[in-house]
RNA sequence: GGAGAGAUUCCCGAGUGGUCAAAGGGGGCAGACUGUAAAUCUGUUGGCUAAGCCUUCGAAGGUUCAAAUCCUUCUCUCUCCA
């Protein structure tokens, strides 16, 4: 069997969803090589464990990620455990609070569950940054620094912009693409997979890789995926789908987005083929409605990261809570134990951050009890007087309560 | 080290003594509409033991009947010069 044919057809198979090789050429070369030889890519991919919890658009570099693992590739992950500590200045207007590093390696562990989700655990290289900075002397830093000149990274939107509007950019936040580079060195990185808003980043390790007499790693770059509004998907942004939200969860924040968003969210993240996105724009044109195809994307989404028969159940219970506006099966409980009003109430049951703010939900006409409308804030509720049932309250579309005597 | 500019509610940003819980925009939340979404329109957006009270305009003091607004000190940021 021909190597050449054997490496443009993983070639083909994954640049599928890219927005950008960097060079491509390379990576054919690479690739093939590698058929030659039988020896693995080191496929790298950098996750900072910023927050506790992975969101479905870190998940598409990793479903490309799995991808090479499937053609015999290895993965290396890095967990960012110092660069997470900076925060990547990358499309930020501002500097990020410092994150201890003791909080960042409990995200690490949670990131760790929901990733393995998808990548393949027994081909994974799981790696520390604290590995080799941990112990880099000031010397070493030093020279690192100097393989970097200020214009170059001056060169990078993010920090221009920043110093243009005459914000504070931190010395530590220009190392930021410093590092990542040299974790590339440090693991001899073939590939890195990457956003599209990690291109600097990534070709900062090209460049220092070829500084230090290596083998230039390749940049593969996913398209950003959109979150519920249409902008980029982010943890602080609020617009995010999590991969541990939970079935239900997950499924109604999928049908949120927007239907232009379809697209990318079956190539992106359930992988889909070019068939599977004719199928669904010649469905849309014969005039079939949009929530159709969303409902199967949801539910496919859901499957991806909850498992097998996950998905149906979750469909169910949206359609039930949304398209029959029914109460769903686990409406949460809170006990209730002494005489309140009611906007005390849902403050402490957290149907409502303050007491205020829950006197206004019930001014917007956004409380319910069943059928009735709730107008008066200071409602009293004595648990004696409460239903054997319980009162159910809902805030809005989507949050429900059973009030029980407790 | 010197000179100047600045810090306002989630964000941007107006506000130079009372009419300021603070314009306007963004974002969020809610209501109507809908297909769930988008778009559009409307309302709302400090807290509380709620028709009253309390706290907020970088921090601490001060002047005043009254301070986001005036004074003092401090902290931080930016720009230029060195």
């Amino acid at each position: 069997m021909d190597a050449k044919k054997v490496a443009e057809r993983q070639l083909r198979l994954l640049e599928r969803g890219c927005d950008e090789i960097v060079p491509r050429e390379a990576l054919l070369e690479k690739l093939e090589r590698s058929v030659e030889t039988g020896r693995p890519l080191r496929v790298k991919l950098g996750i900072d464990p910023t927050g506790n919890a992975v969101h479905i658009g870190h998940m598409v570099p990793m479903g490309k990620l799995r991808q090479f693992q499937d053609l015999g590739h290895m993965a290396v992950l890095i967990i960012g455990d110092y660069t997470a500590s900076i925060g990547d200045p990358t499309g930020r207007n501002a500097e990020r609070p410092p994150l201890s590093l003791e909080r960042v390696r409990l995200n690490a562990e949670r990131y760790a569950e929901q990733i393995f989700r998808v990548v393949d655990g027994r081909k994974a290289e799981l790696r520390w940054q604290s590995e080799w900075y941990g112990s880099l002397s000031l010397a070493e830093l030093l020279g690192l620094a100097g393989s970097f000149s200020l214009a170059q990274l001056l060169a990078h939107e993010t920090f221009r912009k920043r110093y243009d509007d005459g914000a504070r950019v931190g010395l530590h936040e220009l190392l930021y693409p410093v590092l990542q580079a040299y974790d590339s060195v440090m693991v001899g990185a073939d590939v890195e997979l990457g956003g599209t808003d990690q291109k600097f980043n990534v070709l900062a390790g090209r460049e220092l890789q070829r500084d230090r007499g290596l083998d230039a790693q390749c940049a593969m770059l996913m398209p950003l995926l959109p979150g519920i509004d249409g902008r980029k998907m982010s943890k602080s942004l609020g617009n995010d789908i999590g991969v541990d939200a939970g079935p239900d969860e997950q499924f109604a924040r999928v049908m949120a987005i927007r239907d232009e968003a379809m697209d990318a969210y079956r190539e992106l993240v359930l992988l889909g083929t070019p068939e599977d996105s004719a199928e669904a724009a010649s469905r849309l044109a014969a005039g079939e409605n949009p929530m159709r195809l969303k409902l199967e994307l949801a539910s496919g989404i859901v499957e991806r990261f909850n498992g097998q028969g996950s998905g149906r159940a979750a469909r169910a219970a949206w359609e039930r809570r949304f398209s029959r506006r029914e109460a769903p099966d686990d409406v949460p409980l809170y006990a209730c134990d002494r005489a309140t009003d009611l906007r005390s109430l849902m403050r402490d049951a957290g149907l409502a951050s303050s007491s205020s703010e829950a006197a206004r939900l019930v001014a917007e006409g956004a409380v319910y009890s069943g059928d009735t409308r709730l107008s008066d804030p200071g409602f009293r509720i004595d648990p004696d007087e409460l239903p054997e049932e319980g009162l159910t309250i809902r805030v809005g579309r989507r949050r429900y309560l059973r009030v029980v005597r407790g």
